[in-house]
DNA sequence: GTTCTAAATTTATCATAATAAATTGGATTC
DNA sequence: GAATCCAATTTATTATGATAAATTTAGAAC
């Protein structure tokens, strides 16, 4: 009838129904959100205290607390008791971002192939773009845990601590990414395979030259990353990433069983 | 002198020390999800209602509600009124994934720079997987896309919405990809994009000749994925990343000035 | 058989009160 | 005068019960 007139004025009528039942908790944190963004309120800002928003937005107590919970479990805020205390905004913590994805990706099968080939694709481009950028605090955190295992495993608890220690390796390189989008998804990926090593065995069995290998690549790529050779660095870690894949036990292909904890 | 341990003097030291100032709600949903990793229970699968949860944990109304609140934010379930309702568990939507992962970068200072160097890494390798894979229905719904737009934007506002119609092409070619976790970045830096030409206009001025060959690149980038021509199409996807970054405007910095909606 | 209505079920919201945690100011002590 | 203890204050936390809203199911009416 005559209300077809809007049609062609508002592109998003169909997005109209839009405002449907999202609960009232969720439409109060949205909102609060909002008010964080307009305002470009930073972390440790503070917002208006429990009573004041109950009286701010016209709801019970308990929809704020739910609202406020929602926040919180999305790393947005943060929340105290006592006088001074209240919420405030709080960044949301690399941490919390890789546990937040980690259950979207808990219902998915990635396969440790995937994770490898973007492993390869990324690190040596992490550390292509690091090389002569790093200072010596950072060089010599980065020496030291290449030198941290001298011997090669002679149990397979050593081995899983040193499979670990390689991929503390790997997260701390990606912290230094000045890229942080990929820094993050290496983080991400060091997590994953951190987490497998927990519940997991599925290591091919130790070979000592493999593992010495390894070992030397890590200390020569911190060589290189001190005397910035970007593409000795690159061939480095690419040759790295493809003696780890080989040292993993390719048939295991569900790779996330349990929900990340922070 | 009075020994008043009815105060807080129960320390429990004793066994967790993990288990510090964790809040009630936050306990009650680390459990649920213990709960449902334990049972391996799938999208769908109910969870006990309110009631039985009150009983089971012996907490209050209150304190189960803002614990499913938790669980609810982070996508991991979703709940229904009425009888036959409650609460069950959720996949984790792309979409909500996105949203949670852009408030970790709403704080960061991602530039166009950083996006498109993961972009130049990961869609022509991306190309190169699908090559050769796709149905026809999808090499269909590809090719309809990019023969959209035959004109070159005359006014500003088409000028964007040819740009949200290119990552859509993008997107729907991550949402392809077998590799789960690559498609997501991909997805994720797209929706980035897409959201910033919502807000800022950052693109240079109008050049036919560059338009003209974006257009090709998509045209022969379905050809190439038809036909299975794996470096073709990785080279299409690099040429045409290079040109798209060039009509970016790269003084554009912080491009994250908002958080997500789903 | 279809449609409407009422009842039953379950979460959603609200209101109120009691409890716990953290800070502050002041009194007490050395 | 400085340190310590204590009580008052502020704020979130947890609890309880009542009422509303949404949804399904069963039954009644036609």
């Amino acid at each position: 009838m005559k209300n077809n007139a809007a049609q062609s004025s508002e592109p998003k009528i169909t997005d109209a129904p839009r405002a449907q039942k999202r609960s009232r908790p969720v439409q109060v944190a949205d909102q609060i959100k909002h008010w964080v963004v307009e305002r470009d309120l930073r972390k440790g800002d503070k917002l208006p205290n429990e009573a004041a928003m109950i009286a701010q937005f016209g709801v019970s107590k308990g929809t704020v607390r739910e609202a406020m919970r929602i926040l919180e479990a999305q790393g947005l805020i943060v929340t105290k008791t006592g006088p001074g205390g209240g919420s405030a905004v709080g960044e949301v913590s690399k941490e919390r971002a890789i546990s937040l994805l980690g259950n979207y990706f808990y219902f998915k099968n990635l396969s440790l192939s995937d994770i490898y080939q973007l492993r390869k694709l990324l690190e040596p481009e992490l550390v292509a773009n690091l090389a002569g950028t790093l200072d010596e605090e950072t060089l010599t955190e980065l020496r030291s845990m290449a030198h941290q295992h001298p011997e090669p495993a002679k149990t397979p608890e050593e081995e899983k601590q040193q499979h670990i220690s390689s991929l503390v390796f790997h997260a701390r390189l990606a912290d230094a990414a000045e890229n942080e989008l990929m820094g993050f998804v290496i983080s991400f990926m060091a997590r994953i395979l951190s987490d497998l090593t927990v519940y997991h065995r599925l290591y091919a069995a130790p070979n000592k030259e493999l593992w010495e290998r390894g070992r030397r690549h890590q200390i020569d790529l911190v060589d290189a990353l001190e005397k910035g050779e970007r593409s000795r660095a690159r061939d480095i870690m690419m040759s790295h990433m493809e003696g780890a894949e080989r040292m993993m036990n390719v048939q295991e292909m569900r790779i996330t069983r349990q929900f990340m904890t922070e």
